[in-house]
DNA sequence: AACCAGGACGTGA
DNA sequence: TCACGTCATGGT
């Protein structure tokens, strides 16, 4: 195989179809498949999100979602939009105690009530205009992959975006080894891609999704449909 | 009832 | 640079 990564893009999106990340709130019901609070996955939809508060809530999301199941955030936002905060300026607005206990389900509220204000008026600062990879990644509570994240997803750039489920599927394939950094193992996809943002949304969705099945209880990778790709 | 979840940061070596 | 502790709630 010329293209491992290729390959497996190749058999993650036949296995498991556009996954339509990153779902969005306003947009319930277009994926009937997927569970929770939030239907909003929008496969094949690569033009949102669109509006100014849609780009926001995917911001907020990467903040909410760190070390944290996706449907723990999903309440979290739920509950932000039935108080109609999902809007930096009203975001601001809102009572410290009242934002914490908003955003209890995900955990950390102390520190990610703080890391929302802060990447919230980051974000005003922006006036509309994307930020840099190295503008992003300095606001407090952005690391790596949140950086990535919020450029890949909400303001469509061509980052790949690398979290634990990659890193443990890369080590099962035998692609990396234990001791790879995030910027070596994104620049391995990134360098074995063509830069392209639809194809970088889904990879990342698709490793979560199939990740999510293989990888989250030990022992990882029984039955892995991708292991036969290199046998 | 341990273990994990769509991480980031601060600290001391 | 690196290894490790901390942050916290909820689901399985």
């Amino acid at each position: 195989m010329s293209n491992k990564i290729k390959a497996i893009y190749d058999r993650l999106y036949s296995l498991y179809g556009p996954q339509g990340w990153w779902p969005l709130i306003n947009h319930e019901g277009s994926n009937p498949t997927k569970t929770g609070a939030i239907n909003g996955y929008h496969p094949g939809d690569y033009n949102l999100p669109i509006e100014r508060n849609d780009i926001y809530e995917v911001i907020i999301g990467t903040i909410l979602t760190q070390n944290t199941s996706w449907l723990s955030t999903e309440k979290a936002l739920y509950n932000l939009n039935q108080l109609n905060v999902i809007n930096p300026e009203k975001l601001l607005g809102l009572d410290d105690d009242v934002l914490k206990s908003t955003i209890r389900p995900v955990g950390f509220m102390n520190q990610k009530a703080k890391y929302i204000r802060d990447v919230t008026e980051f974000f005003i600062s922006l006036a509309g205009k994307a930020p840099t990879r190295k503008e992003i990644i300095s606001v407090n509570g952005v690391g790596n992959e949140t950086a990535d994240s919020i450029l890949l997803y909400a303001y469509k750039k061509p980052e790949f975006v690398i979290d634990t489920y990659t890193k443990r599927v890369m080590l099962r394939m035998g692609l990396v080894d234990e001791k790879i950094r995030y910027m070596g193992m994104k620049k391995l996809f990134e360098s074995s891609l063509p830069e392209d943002v639809a194809i970088y949304q889904e990879y990342h969705a698709l490793i979560v999704e199939h990740a999510k099945r293989y990888y989250s209880k030990k022992p990882y990778a029984v039955n892995d449909p991708l292991l036969e790709l290199f046998k």
